[in-house]
Formats: structure tokens, sequence, C-alpha cells
DNA sequence: AACCCATCTGCG
DNA sequence: GCAGATGGGTTC
């Protein structure tokens, strides 16, 4: 760019802009020979700086400024990082260039694959590029990124061994490795069937990486908790696939925030190298880069933790559908049961399902009876049970032969009564079910078989008066364990003493735990009861019933098969529609019912969503600015009550939401409309804060 | 966040 | 007619 004083002033025209601040450039730097335009993606907040900005590559950085690298810049006046995305020859901007001020690690965490990922997802859920790259790269720990990593790694010895043992029971499981182990890009959702060691998910995960890594590709596998990650682990350790360690090459790394900042970027940095070949991760490893990537598999994509939490709010199946997608790789989409939303990719064709005969169905799953009103009825009224009878008589017989399972809802979460005077739970008369006060009308009713309890006088001090109280796994399992004094109670869960169980033995045990903290019992366990039943299909959620038959399901699918004794007992009364999925053993159908409605009511995930939250003057400046595209309606605003929605500076004014709705297809151009007006927002200055989540798992 | 620029405002 | 305030836009 030109002086000030060598500057032409064309006669119309605003006199051109003077030069540009001294404090900007710190004199002369001398350029990189070879490609000496930077692409920066700068690591700011607001939307409207989602861009890349070039800068010009100083000699001395030529070597170090390498395309995924952090760097600091100068931006406006002040100091910020940022990521070179790329290095070009010739700038696009037509002004002066700003250097690189410096290379903060020669490391380049980010790998074009990745930063193709990243500017995806931003894309898809109308978030900046800068906050999907914060989910995506660990922070950075220098020693460990200075530690040995060996000069010449040694090809790990893994005598990796061919198998499709697990998935012979499916239809087109055998093809699927097949497909995985000569370089192809299957999709594959698979509805996996209980079943302990060689049947095991675990298992047939490790063999599908297993597959994928004999023909010389990497693999991914992303799975909701830490207890999870070990299981896969051991299991890939059985097929052969070890853990990878330092000064080796090839190998299995354990990719999640729980292991802590060293653990995670030591990890990070194996995969990144090209040294190991396998991630087994949570939530953020489903960016983690990856060599050669040729598979990626999601397990249990129903459950909430695969959502993450922080803006733009990606989810796991979302991101590792759309790498699958732009990396040429196969992907597993997982689960013992079907998300709605994996029902749509088999419905659209871009997956294609991986099921088991009806005859495997009901070989490999235990029997299961649903112990509703109608059933309780014909029992008439029972003993002095804490259970209903037929699941009392359930268990003790199953205690004979090994642990069996009592799934209870999560401990203070579920609100019961309890006699005024003694705090005695109250039970209801007939089934001796826990007694909930939810009646408008204030009659209490029993929460397993739905009867009132009409003048109700408490069993141990006859007292009338009812207060209410929490119940939870703790208090259950001192219950249960009175009536069934005989055996060792254990207590599972996030909340319990011992927290949450890994696994259980085989011997005769009475395990209590909430959902999704359910130990694994080797031999798998002689029976399950799951409790409340109607509280868990309770409530308004889009997603009530799937989730409960996804948590029922993963209780059950703990317990042996039939042929062995296996049995289940689902105890009160849900909606019937999870309720004959359990029984029938039927997560497909069930989620294609579900689907088939969602898209007869225009709910999602039959559609696309966007939700916008926040103070009302701050939400309608964002939808005024929107251009919807064909098809699309906006619902709302509407005020959002309780806690969450009210925001502090706003004083006693509460937060509204909308909610914009589109075909599946006009998704991106909705996402795209949506990002712009949010850069329009921010490059306002307007104030408040909004929040917008694209296909939020609870959009109402 | 800091800066640049255009426009407005108050006072002569 | 002009200094100083104000607001909106840019930052490579």
């Amino acid at each position: 760019m030109t002086g000030p004083g060598e500057q032409l002033t064309l006669a119309g025209l605003p006199a051109p802009r003077a030069r540009r601040r001294p404090r900007a450039t710190t004199g002369p730097v001398e350029a990189a020979e070879r490609e000496p335009v930077a692409r920066v993606a700068i690591d700011l907040p607001p939307a409207h700086l989602d861009r890349t900005f070039e800068y010009l590559v100083p000699a001395a950085l030529a070597d170090s400024a390498v395309p995924g690298t952090r760097v600091k810049v100068r931006f406006g006046a002040q100091d910020v990082d940022g990521y070179v995305l790329e290095r070009v020859e010739e700038a696009e901007h037509d002004g002066a260039l700003a250097p690189l001020r410096k290379v903060v690690s020669t490391e380049p965490v980010l790998t074009p694959a990745v930063i193709r990922l990243a500017r995806a997802v931003a894309d898809r859920y109308a978030g900046t590029l800068a906050d999907v790259l914060r989910l995506a790269v660990p922070l950075r720990h220098a020693r460990v990124e200075a530690e040995d990593t060996g000069v010449e790694p040694v090809p790990l010895e893994m005598p990796v061994r061919p198998s499709a043992s697990a998935w012979v029971d499916y239809r087109g499981g055998a093809a699927f490795l097949q497909h995985l182990g000569s370089g192809g890009s299957p999709r594959a959702v698979w509805t996996a069937l209980p079943g302990t060691g060689e049947l095991s998910w675990p298992l047939a995960v490790a063999q599908a990486v297993a597959a994928t890594v004999l023909g010389g590709r990497g693999a991914l596998v992303v799975v909701p908790d830490a207890r999870d990650v070990d299981r896969v682990c051991a299991a890939l350790t059985e097929v052969g696939l070890g853990a990878w360690s330092r000064g080796t090459r090839g190998g299995v790394v354990r990719l999640m925030a729980d292991d802590g900042p060293a653990a995670r970027y030591r990890a990070f940095l194996a995969a990144r190298r090209g040294l190991a070949s396998v991630v087994v991760g949570t939530r953020a490893s489903a960016f983690a880069p990856v060599a050669d990537l040729g598979l990626v598999v999601c397990w249990d994509d129903g459950d909430s933790l695969h959502a993450e939490p922080r803006s733009p709010y990606p989810h796991v199946r979302e991101v590792l559908a759309l790498r699958a997608d732009l990396e040429g790789a196969a992907l597993l989409l997982a689960s013992h049961t079907r998300t709605v939303e994996a029902q749509v990719l088999v419905e659209s064709g871009w997956a294609r399902q991986v099921v088991a005969d009806r005859a495997q169905v009901r070989a490999r799953t235990p029997r299961v009876q649903a112990l509703t009103a109608v059933e309780l009825a014909r029992e008439g009224a029972a003993a002095a049970a804490r259970l209903p009878a037929p699941a009392w008589r359930v268990l003790r017989d199953a205690m004979e032969s090994g642990p069996v399972l009592v799934q209870v809802p999560r401990a203070g979460y579920v609100p019961a009564v309890a006699c005024g005077r003694c705090r005695t739970v109250a039970r209801c008369g007939t089934c001796h079910g826990p007694l909930g006060l939810d009646r408008a009308d204030g009659t209490p009713t029993c929460r397993w078989c739905g009867r009132l309890a009409t003048g109700w006088r408490c069993a141990e001090c006859g007292a009338g008066a009812l207060r209410s109280v929490r119940v939870g796994s703790e208090r259950t399992a001192e219950e249960l364990g009175r009536a069934f004094p005989q055996v060792p109670v254990r207590v599972s869960g996030a909340r319990a003493a011992g927290g949450v169980l890994a696994g259980v033995p085989d011997s005769p045990a009475l395990v209590v735990s909430t959902p999704g903290a359910e130990p694994v019992a080797p031999g798998g366990y002689a029976a399950a009861v799951l409790l409340d039943a109607a509280v868990a299909t309770a409530g308004t959620s889009l997603r009530a019933s799937e989730d409960a038959l996804r948590r029922w399901m993963a209780a059950a699918a703990l317990v042996r098969p039939i042929g062995e004794g296996g049995q289940v007992v689902l105890v009160g009364d849900a909606a019937p529609r999870p309720t004959q999925a359990l029984v029938r053993w039927d997560p497909v159908g069930f989620a294609a019912r579900e689907l088939a409605e969602r898209t007869e009511l225009a709910l999602p995930p039959a559609v696309r969503t966007v939700t916008v939250r926040g103070p009302r003057d701050a939400v309608g400046a964002v939808l005024d600015r929107l251009v919807l595209p064909e098809g699309a309606d906006v619902l709302g605003p509407v005020p959002v009550d309780g806690e969450a929605g009210r925001s502090p500076v706003q004083g006693l004014e509460p937060d509204v939401q909308a909610l914009v709705r589109a075909p599946r297809g006009a998704g991106a151009a909705l996402a795209r409309t949506v990002a712009a007006s949010l850069a329009v927002r921010s490059a306002h200055r307007e104030g408040g804060t909004v929040r917008v989540q694209v296909d939020a798992p609870e959009p109402v």
C-alpha cells in the first residue's frame, strides 16, 4: 500500500484511507520466499470474525508456520491466538499484510481433514470455527509436547487376528467387516443384541476396528463414558490391538478429558503424529486427528453424553456422519436400541441397517414381562412386600443362580410421599408401589399401578397425613436389602457411596443401580426388575419414551438369554409403545413408528430445528433478519419460564424462545441464514445473550 | 479491545 | 464554522 504522501485523490470520491497505524508493523520484515501468505483462523468469539485473515509469513518463520500450527497475530489493536489454516503464494486481501508475530508451537495440531471437519460442523450448527476448534483441540501441554517419542518408532508387535465371530448373528454383519477390511466405506446402523464375552458389543466393535487396521487404515471409536472406553480397550486387547506406548508405532490410545490434560494431550499427539492408529474416547475425541481414517464408530448415540454442552452444541453422531462423508471413512452407529435420528439415516438410504433375524433376537434376549395395573389386578392384594409380588418372586427365584439387577430412578429424582408423622414412605394399598402427589385435587396416586389412594392410612403408625419426600436408589437398596437379607446388596450410581461400579461377580447378589450406571456381570444377570416405569415415560419431552426404552434395554441387555433363564420385569404403567417395544424386543419397530409420527407432525428429526433463546428484543432482531428457506416456519417466540429462562441482567422480564423449523433438505440453508443473522448481531453489538441451538436434543 | 471515520451537537 | 461527542464499522 502507498503512503499518504503519494496517494492520489480522485475527484468526487472520499479521500482514500490514511496509512495504517505505525504500531501494526514493527519495521520492514523480510517475507518467506515460498508461500509468504498465511491464512489464519483467529481465536475470537464474535460471529462476524468467523473467516480467515491473511498475514505475512516472516522469513524466520517460513519453516515453522506450517498449516495447523498455533500462532500469535496482531488483530486490530490486540494480540490474539489463531491457527494457520493454509499457506499460499498470493494474498486475496488487497491491503498491506501484518506479519505473523510468533509460532506458538511447531506442532501442527490441526490436520487438513480436521480443519475441513471443523468448518463443516460450524456450518452445520450455525456456529463459528473458533468455537468448534476449541472443542476439537485439547489444551497445549508444553512438557508433553517436548517428550521424546523415539527417533525411530518401532512398529508395535500386534498379532491382530481377523475374525467376525461377534457379527455372524447379524444380517450383513460379515459383509460389513469384509468391506472394511478391503478399504471400503460402508455406513451401518447396527442394533446390537445382548451378549457377553464373544458375543458382547465391545468385542464386535473391536473386530470391526481390527478389520480396518488389517486393511491398513486407522479407526476412531467414540463412546459415552470412561467405563465404555475401558470395555472397548479391553476388547481391542483381546483381538490383538494393544495400547500404544512411547517409542512404538501402531496401537490404541484412550482420549478423554477425565484422564487429565497431560494424558489427553499425549494421546492426541500420538494420533496426530500417526504413531497410534486407533483412538477410543469420549465426546470430544470425535474430532481426533486419526491418520488415514478408515472407520468411525459411535456406541449408543442416544446417550445424552454424546451431545456437546458447549456452543455450537454438536452431537457426536452428526460429527462422525459428516466426518465419514468428508474423509471417505466407514461409519458404524451402534446401539442396543435405535434413535429416531439413526432411523432417518436408514430410511433415507444413507446408511444400511445391520440387524439380527427374529429367531436370533428370541434366542439372545431374556424373557420380558410388563407388570402393569392390568397384570397386578389379576394378582389381587399382595402381602406386606415392598415390591409387587410377581416382581419379588422373580428376584427371589433368580437369585439362586446369580446376581439380579434392580434399576431405580436417580437418587432424589422421583418425588414421593411419606407419612407426615413417622416418615415411612407411603405405599399403595393394592400393589405396594410408591404414592405420588401430582394430581391437582391432592389425591395421592400409585406410581406403579395408578390407583387412587383415597382414605390412605399409614401402615406403621395409622396417621392419615402425607408429606412430600424424595426417594432414590439408596433408600430403595435399603428396603430391598431387608426383603432379601440372605444376599449381599451392591449399589451403583453417581451418588452412591461406592460410586459407579464397573462390574459385579457372578455370585448371587442384589444389585441396585440408577439408569446408565448398571455394572456388568460377566455371565449376565439372572434377572432384572425395572422400577418406576410410569415415571420414566412421563413428561412432555419428545424423547421421554425413547429414553425410557433405551434405559430399560440397556439394563435388560445385561441379563442372560431366555434359554439360560434370564428374566426382566418392568414394573409400572408406562406409555404403551415403549412398553410393547421392550416386551417384544423391537427397538427398530419403535424407532420406525416414532419417525413416522414425527414426520406426520413435522417434529425433529423429521425436520431441522433451530432454537433461539434470550431477551425478547435480541431474539426478535435475530429472527427479523432470517431469510427463511422454502417450507420453513417460525414458532413463537414464547416466554420461557423457570430458572433457566430467566436472565439475571434483564431483571423480571423473562427470556423468550423461538423455534425455527425447516424441512431436512433446507437444513443447510437455514443454518446459513441463522449464522448470517448472528454475524450481523455481533457486528452491530446488539445487547443481551442469545443462545442459538441447531437440532437441540430438547427443542421444546 | 482499539481504532478509524462519518455524522451530529453545542456554541460562536 | 468548528471542536468535541457519538455511533457504526473494521481489524489481514
